[in-house]
DNA sequence: TATAAAGACGCAAAATAGCGCACAAACTAA
DNA sequence: TTAGTTTGTGCGCTATTTTGCGTCTTTATA
């Protein structure tokens, strides 16, 4: 009697694990969110909303701050100073971005998706030439070496607040209006079973890009392992090559090899292995 | 699962690391910020902001000056030929940006154009509320203060070479899908026949966005005076007004009076007349 | 050089966080 | 059913962070 009906039944209290979905919807809508407001929001203490953060924080889904928390969303916030892993992990996505680069050809049509590793990619692409590049991240064209690019376009759209991506309707990508060599795909999260992101939005436009290429790349540093975030982007049959920057732990590697997929890494020496 | 009730949580304050983030962007978006600027966007005490500009610096993020900060060359902004544009005439472009904002009304929707004197102004909104803003300026989404924010939209499109905005096919506007209230728009030069710009496809876009608009609002620098580059983007019959930090020439100056063109000058002593 | 603006420093108040503990409800196992 | 365990929650206490203000020093500019 208590799992499905919804409405009052008798108390007004909301499941711990609902509040904590709740929580990370809205830290994701707002921006940001304070523990005072979370705890008048849902009527419980400012410790239990404390835990809660905590709890998204060790999950990845948000970053926790003093007062409150913002949404981690791997994509779209920058490297921020609040995101000290970032700034660990720029090293490791700079190696990323340039192991990936290496994977595609002169005169390739790319499709790229936000956040700060697939930036990383396209600063990596100066060795290339004659691309056309299609991407919903504003950060791109900025960071994109000019002698690389025939031709650039971004995606319109909305963009989510502090956010640095464009969001559907995904206008002709996935109507088949379009085509392309690659997909270069950094995501939020990596499991045994696919990749993954915490923005069902941004995993609809994902998919659309890996739908309308011939191949997909994802990059993914090493903590993306084991996490499985809301919203499913891919299966691992689906990606021609991940790039990382640490060896998976043996399930997702099994997973990887049964699935067919390249398996590159990048490891802090600078040397590439494949599996 | 669009937007709903999304604001309205009931502070309104920035979280201390939230706001450090936002303080970061606008330094690399806008080229410089003060103190005292700051203090007034994010309503905290000068102390505070010389405290978050000394930390930001401390993680060589930026470097602090006398009065303020600039952003430190990493990564993510190299040094494009935009920012170095926006460096020249700063002090003017804030002017202008913050005499157009007054412009406005809460819950307006605006169509803005590329440049760097656009950015001045979305920089500047930090007193409107429940804005709908459709741009095709990579840069203005982070430079728009989140809390005036209801919707933002970035027009898709074409980005040519070192350029930071978007230019046709005009997607939705200029096809009568949508209007707005008013047009707000950056131009490169100013005579007494109209607007100019040097880009045939920015001035297209520029157009579409005024036939969309009820009004129109120009924002011109003093250099622009006497400029007629290569397209033309408007008469100056059909602007409403046109914000600058400078008296233009007699002919131009006559040539809006008989056009009927609100004419603001806002000069370095801060005071803003109307003619 | 004179003057105004900006910064450095210490201090106190307020808000927030961390920690241990007790209690209640749900779940598990005999 | 009954006893034990786990999980979630709130409370009290102390530590840390953040903030604004006053005082004095430094810097920029006419």
């Amino acid at each position: 009697m208590t799992t499905e009906d919804v409405d009052k039944t008798g108390s007004d209290a909301t499941l711990p694990a609902r509040r904590r979905a709740d929580i990370l919807r809205l830290a994701q809508q707002l921006g940001q969110i304070t523990v005072t407001d979370m705890s008048a929001r849902f009527d419980v203490s400012l410790d239990t909303i404390r835990r809660d953060l905590d709890i998204l924080a060790e999950q990845g889904l948000v970053s926790r701050i003093h007062g409150g928390a913002l949404p981690a969303s791997g994509m779209a916030t920058a490297d921020t100073p609040f995101d000290l892993r970032m700034k660990s992990h720029h090293a490791a996505k700079t190696r990323i971005g340039r192991a990936a680069a290496e994977l595609v050809g002169d005169g390739e049509t790319l499709l790229v998706n936000g956040g700060t590793t697939t930036i990383a990619f396209a600063a990596a692409l100066d060795m290339r030439r004659r691309l056309t590049i299609v991407t919903n991240n504003l950060g791109l064209p900025s960071a994109v070496p000019p002698a690389a690019i025939l031709n650039l376009y971004l995606l319109g759209g909305e963009i989510r607040s502090g956010a640095q991506v464009t969001v559907g309707p995904i206008g002709f990508v996935g109507t088949g209006a379009i085509t392309a060599d690659t997909a270069v795909i950094g995501v939020g999260g990596v499991d045994a079973t696919g990749f993954w992101t915490s923005h069902l939005s941004e995993a609809t436009m994902m998919a659309a890009m890996i739908e309308a290429a011939r191949r997909t790349i994802i990059l993914a540093d090493s903590r993306k392992f084991g996490r499985h975030a809301f919203a499913k982007v891919a299966s691992l049959e689906r990606v021609f090559a991940l790039v990382t920057d640490a060896p998976p732990p043996p399930d997702i590697q099994a997973a990887l090899e049964a699935a067919g997929t390249l398996l590159i890494v990048v490891p802090d020496d600078g040397e590439a292995g494949a599996g």
